[in-house]
This record gives structure tokens, C-alpha cells and sequence, in this order.
DNA sequence: GCCGTTTTCGGCCCGACTGTTTTCAGTCG
């Protein structure tokens, strides 16, 4: 049972309440409880198993611990199944659409006894819901476009993507001279994996003006909204992108507003409420008089806070840390001295050794480890113990020619399905850098997955776990296993965990990486590169390592190349 | 349904936009 399945439930319970029309706080309550348990990074099963009590947990009281009990003893719990009965199946789906909330569902049936989505696109497509009291014929429009957006897009936008729509979209704005400002907010500022829209701040010493240039974007396909405050438009990628305008004495407490997390934003009002204060959008209040708002330091420098950074924004102890003045000082790119792991044409890398070599140089590296393929991954042409010592060699050979740069002999070997590593351990024993990696067998069990795991962190050859959860972002479900028994493992043994920048990846991912450095884990920020630019994927790895909690201590490659030499020095 | 440095009961974050209405409900973030 995963954490994610918990807050399904939970999630469930709350969609069918509010199709209801209950209590909405007590709605609310069932968001926050799957959110909670959606964050935690050690899995709540074990968590409970361990003896350790749910209420603990923020926004888990009595009742929701019991429910959690439930769950992950008979998968459902007794207050879904009931609501379940109370309802057609998939009427839920429907909230699904944007611009359907609960009542509109709720009235969709009532009225026109719609209870799944292709009931609902056929009754919008034949008119039959402009009649139904409180909409009308552009309601019917949004929901054939929220249902052609539901279809096209499956999901959210990918980090990278996102990253390239907001050079793309800054690069149009620049050239409006109504625009005096433009920062992004939202997800994307914190650097999440994913991102739901892109959302913008705009200055403008004309808004009207501003706007008419930011609608003549290209790569606008719909606009859905354009008022005073705010232009929302999608793209033809089916991305939607909001630009709010602001006012220079209230741009930090909007960008503060619009970068959320939603559930940092309440943790704060809340907090500003304690000392008579009113916080929103506008700037931080004490009754009619704003008393800070201008930038982020200053408002939270009212609210008695040290400026906290986007990536910690998501209610995770953030606020408390930052009060107690115990904030990370967190990792940043240019701590990163070279890149651990990367593949050349040898095997299924695109580039020659010394291509890639330069590559690194070029970016003011001091290291690089080639780490290609083994044998198990035959469509990688991996290598054999043969063809590594020979490339091993080489690497060496060339490396002993480069000034002042570190050329590590390394593989990425398999894990293969018993925890037994792909080559001969006397021939990784010789080399200076070991990734071991799962590429097969990704649906084993959970306990055989862990003792896979636990084997090859055990083997004494390996340096770091490469893509610990083997997962594939919208594509692949993560591998199943007991991370506080791998990461207990890696301790003891003094391997290192990879977070790999490769934004399909972004393995470990942040809670994870969280729960890893509590537990007092290295990690590895690594590339995975396959061709030259994806070096620079390393800015993915880094937000990744940032929404972790990481500074520069808990990252292997911000040491210097004789620092690095010193710390994996065989015995 | 949760929670408590005023509370174990009575609160629970805040505002904009749309579409449908004539003053507002629903939805979104």
C-alpha cells in the first residue's frame, strides 16, 4: 500500500462530500489529511508498523487515524465504500473538468441524470445543458473545451517543457514597452517536478496595453480570461498560462501570493491572523494600513520570518524552521565541481569520450566519471568485463593527459534481478566510480525488491545507487521498496544515492531526498548524460535537490576533485 | 474533521473572474 493510494482514498471521500454539498471544513480536512500523508517520505504503512501514531501527522486527528488504519489493512474504509453507494461510480470524474465544480455536477445530475463524462460530452454537444438554470450556452462551450483539454493533456506539464514555454514567453514579453517587470510564480517557481499552468507577475505602466502585447504571443491557441488583474490563455500545447498584473508596492506579497504553495499561503495568513494582521495579494495589513508589501524580504521580515526560498514553500516545516532560524542554506548550481555519471558512444551515449570530456571542461568542471552501460543492457550494447577494462584504460590513458581535470574510470552496472551485480566485482573493484542502477525486473515484489537493493548496496564495490525508484515521470510507476531499509543500508555502507537530473526522472525524488538527509545519506547530483547538452540538465537536479532540503554538504560532487579523490579512496 | 500561547466549542484564508443574473453563485488558485 503506497502513500499516494492513502490519499486516493481520502481525495475520493472528499469529492464525493462536496458533490454532496457537506460541511465544507470537514471537506477540507479530508484534502488536508491526503496531502499529508501524500508528503510524507517514509511510507505511512511502515510508519504505523513501526508503532508510531498517525495523530502525529499534521491535520490527523482520531478519526482520520483510524481510517488510515483502515486503509492499509482492507485497501478502502468503510466511510468511501458508504458514500460510494450514495452515487453513480463515475460521477466524480466529472469534477475533473475545468469549470465544473461540485453544484454544476450536482445540478448535471440531478437534472439531466449525467453520470460520467461521455454522458457529459454528448449532452453538450447536443445543447441540452444551455437550458439547465444558472448556465447557459458558454458554459456548454467551456465544457467541451475542458473535456477537449482533459483528453489532450492527461495530466500536468513536464519541468523542462514548462522551462522552455517561460524563455520562449519572456523572450515575446521583452519586447513590450508597457511591461516594466515580468517574474514567474507558481509551481514552476518552486520548481516542482511537474506544473499544473505557468503563472507570470507583470508590472505594467499600461495594463491595457501590456495585455494586448502579451495576447498577440505566437503560440496562443485560446484566451480564456481578460480583466483588470489577470490574462489567462492557452497554448497551443494545450498549456495554460496565467500573467497577473501588480503594483510595484505590492509585487512581493503577489509573487509571495501567486508562488504559493496554496498550503504555505494558509500556514502564513494564518499566522499573520495571530498577530492582528491580514495577509492576501495586495500586501501584509494591520486593519486598513499596509505595513509591508513591496518585496518578499519585506513582508516576511513583518511577519518576524527570514525570507524563505520558493522550493521550501510547500508546508513542510518550513515556517517552523524558518522561526527557530534553522532554514537550510541550500544548494546551488554552481556548487556542483563535475558530474558522476555519463555515457559515451561506447555504449548508448551520442558523443565520443573526448567530446564529452571538453563538454565538461567547458563548463568549468573538474571531473567527469564515464559511466556506460553493462552487458544486461543489451539494447545499450553495454559493456562486458573485457570491453570495460578496456575502456577503463583509455579513460585513464586520456585522462592522464587532461590538466588539472579528474577523468574517473566508471560504469553504470546492473542490478540484476537477485541483487547480484551485472560484472565481476574484482572488475568494479578496480575502478574509480561505481553507479549501480535497476533497468529489469522493475515489477518485483516489495520485499525482494529491497533485498535486491540492500545486496548491491552491500556488495562493497558500489558507490552510489543511480535512479533509485526507476520511475519514469507520467510514463513509469516507481520500482517498490522499504526506503528506510535501503536507506538504512546505504548508511552503514557509505553508498551514496543519485539524484538523477534527467527531468523524466528527477530520481530520488524530493521527499525522498528530504528523508535521506535527515537520515544522514550523501547524495550524488548526476546527469545521466547520453549527448553533450545534457549536462546542463543539472539545473533540474538541483531544484529537485533544493525541494529536498539539500545544502552544499549533502551533495558528493560540490567537493573538489582531490577532496572526491580523498573520500573514495578504496581500502 | 481538526485544533487550541484567549478556546475542548466554535471557529476554520482570501480575493478575482465568469456567466448568469440584476445582486450573486460557482469556480479557481
Amino acid at each position: 500500500m503506497e502513500n499516494s493510494q492513502v490519499a486516493a482514498v481520502f481525495d475520493q471521500i472528499a469529492d464525493i462530500l462536496e458533490i454532496q454539498g457537506e460541511n465544507p471544513f470537514r471537506i477540507r480536512s479530508y484534502r488536508n489529511a491526503a496531502r499529508s500523508v501524500g508528503d510524507l517520505s517514509e511510507r505511512i504503512a511502515d510508519y504505523v508498523a513501526a508503532g508510531k501514531d498517525p495523530e502525529d501527522l499534521p491535520g490527523i486527528g482520531e478519526s482520520l487515524a483510524g481510517k488510515i488504519g483502515e486503509i492499509l489493512s482492507t485497501g478502502t474504509c468503510r466511510t468511501l465504500e458508504d458514500l460510494r453507494k450514495k452515487l453513480p461510480p463515475h460521477l466524480p470524474d466529472l469534477l475533473k473538468v475545468k469549470g465544473l465544480g461540485p453544484r454544476k455536477v450536482k445540478a448535471l445530475w440531478d437534472k439531466l441524470n449525467i453520470t460520467s463524462l461521455a454522458e457529459l460530452k454528448s449532452a453538450a454537444a447536443a445543447g441540452r445543458i444551455r437550458d439547465l438554470e444558472g448556465m447557459g450556452e458558454k458554459t456548454e462551450q467551456n465544457i467541451l473545451k475542458g473535456l477537449a483539454t482533459l483528453e489532450a493533456e492527461a495530466g500536468r506539464t513536464g519541468i523542462r517543457q514548462a522551462t522552455e514555454h517561460a524563455a520562449s514567453i519572456r523572450r515575446h514579453l521583452e519586447g513590450i514597452k508597457a511591461i516594466r517587470r515580468l517574474e514567474p510564480a507558481g509551481s514552476f517557481r518552486r520548481r516542482r517536478e511537474t506544473v499544473g499552468d505557468l503563472d507570470f507577475l507583470v508590472i505594467a505602466s499600461d495594463r491595457a496595453k501590456a495585455a494586448d502585447g502579451i495576447l498577440r504571443y505566437e503560440s496562443i491557441e485560446d484566451v480564456l480570461a481578460r480583466g483588470e488583474e489577470k490574462v489567462s490563455a492557452r497554448l497551443a500545447s494545450g498549456v495554460q498560462v496565467d500573467f497577473r498584473f501588480v503594483e510595484d508596492e505590492e509585487f512581493g506579497a503577489a509573487w509571495m501570493y501567486f508562488t504559493g504553495s496554496k498550503a504555505h499561503n494558509i500556514v502564513l495568513r494564518k499566522r499573520a491572523q495571530k498577530d492582528g494582521l491580514k495577509l492576501n495579494e495586495y500586501g501584509l495589513f494591520r486593519g486598513e494600513e499596509r505595513i509591508a508589501g513591496r518585496s518578499e524580504e519585506e513582508v516576511f521580515k513583518a511577519l518576524g520570518l527570514p525570507w524563505i526560498p520558493p522550493e521550501l514553500r510547500e508546508d513542510r516545516g518550513e515556517v517552523d524552521a524558518a522561526e527557530r532560524g534553522q532554514l537550510p542554506q541550500l544548494i546551488e548550481r554552481e556548487d556542483i565541481r563535475g558530474d558522476l555519471h555519463a555515457h559515451t558512444n561506447a555504449t548508448d551515449g551520442a558523443n565520443t569520450l573526448e567530446e564529452m570530456v571538453a563538454a565538461a571542461q567547458a563548463r568549468g568542471y573538474e571531473y567527469l566519471a564515464i559511466t556506460d552501460h553493462s552487458k544486461a543492457v543489451t539494447v545499450a550494447r553495454g559493456l562486458n568485463e573485457a570491453a570495460l577494462r578496456k575502456q577503463a584504460d583509455r579513460v585513464r590513458a586520456y585522462g592522464e593527459k587532461l590538466k588539472g581535470f579528474w577523468l574517473l574510470a566508471g560504469v553504470e552496472v546492473d542490478i540484476l534481478k537477485d541483487g547480484k551485480l551485472d560484472l565481476q566485482e574484482k572488475v568494479l573493484a578496480e575502478l574509480d566510480w561505481v553507479c549501480a542502477s535497476v533497468h529489469s525486473a522493475m515489477e518485483l515484489p516489495e520485499d525482494r525488491m529491497t533485498q535486491r537493493l540492500v545486496a548491491a548496496i552491500r556488495s562493497g564495490v558500489v558507490h552510489c545507487i543511480g535512479h533509485p525508484f526507476g520511475r519514469l515521470i507520467g510514463k513509469r510507476d516507481a520500482i517498490r521498496f522499504d526506503p528506510e531499509k535501503v536507506f538504512a543500508a546505504c548508511k552503514e555502507s557509505g553508498v551514496c544515492l543519485e539524484i538523477n537530473s534527467y527531468p523524466d526522472r528527477l530520481d530520488l525524488p524530493d521527499v525522498h531526498c528530504k528523508r535521506a538527509c535527515e537520515v544522514g545519506l550523501t547524495m550524488v547530483v548526476s546527469t545521466d548524460s547520453h549527448k553533450i547538452a545534457d549536462l546542463d540538465l543539472v539545473e533540474y537536479g538541483i531544484g529537485v535537490a533544493r525541494r529536498g532540503w539539500l545544502e552544499k554538504k549533502d551533495v558528493l560532487n560540490t567537493l573538489s576533485a582531490s577532496a572526491l579523490r580523498k573520500r573514495l579512496k578504496r581500502k
